[in-house]
DNA sequence: AGGCAGGTTCTTA
DNA sequence: TAAGAACCTGCC
């Protein structure tokens, strides 16, 4: 969305935006899901389910971000048997490579957006193949050239049921259960999607003995799935 | 030094 | 329908 904010830490609860309070509001308020009540999310969850609970307690300021689908599909795409900072490091390439330049007042550059799929589609194979995207490169190039001839439309998903959707994101090659699902979660705020990943794959057999009771969630499954994961990787 | 990483596709039965 | 291999590359 070519936009950057910057926050601090300034106290207990307390946080400072290097934006406006109208753009807070306008723009930022709703990103952050701000407005969402989460309590009545954790309030599902059961008091003697202990992993979740603890999970609920440590990772208190979750939420699900309202991002762009495009900029969620290619993103999730490069995720595939990559870890965090590779890829943090392709994304980051790839906007800095094509990206629209966010700049302060005075001119400084501050950040680079994500690539719009008219930029994206500038760049060759062979200049994805060097962004390190490895066997990724080439799923990125037909995704981008699917978007920008309208053969395929990520705003015809808004109006789509979850199981439409999630049909829809599959025709995508690159696209699989996993990466489609957290499209949907991230992408176009299906908070009912459930993506499972090594991470919530082993907290479910470790700490569920393989079966998670799933159906306790059902229309926000998302958002516990977010808890899962969060505490998952601090425990290990 | 090599296995492994926020999976998916392709191949084989 | 299901299990297993192959896939790129960089990080730990």
């Amino acid at each position: 969305m070519n936009k950057v904010v910057f926050i601090e830490k300034t106290g207990e609860g307390e946080y400072e935006f290097s934006c406006s309070p109208e753009e807070f509001f306008s723009l930022w308020h709703d990103y952050f899901d701000l407005g969402t009540d989460y309590d009545y999310f954790r309030s599902k969850v059961p008091s003697n389910d202990s992993f979740l609970q603890e999970a609920i307690k440590v990772g208190g300021g979750i939420r699900i971000l309202k991002q762009d689908p495009w900029e969620m599909l290619i993103t999730f795409i490069i995720s595939q048997r990559k870890n965090i900072p590779a890829i943090i490091k392709a994304v980051e390439t790839l906007s800095q490579l094509c990206g629209t330049p966010i700049k302060s007042s005075d001119g400084q550059i501050l950040a680079y957006g994500f690539p719009s799929p008219e930029a994206l589609s500038r760049l060759s194979l062979e200049d994805l193949t060097a962004c390190s995207l490895g066997y990724r490169a080439k799923y990125i190039y037909q995704a981008t050239r699917a978007v920008v001839s309208g053969e395929f439309s990520l705003e015809a998903g808004r109006e789509m049921s979850d199981e439409q959707l999630k049909t829809h994101l599959l025709k995508v090659t690159g696209v699989g259960e996993k990466v489609a699902n957290c499209v949907m979660l991230f992408g176009f705020y299906r908070i009912g999607a459930f993506p499972v990943d090594v991470w919530i794959d082993r907290v479910i057999s470790n700490e569920y003995n393989g079966n998670f009771p799933l159906e306790l969630y059902q229309g926000f499954a998302g958002v516990i799935q977010q808890y899962m994961f969060y505490y998952g990787r601090i425990k290990g």
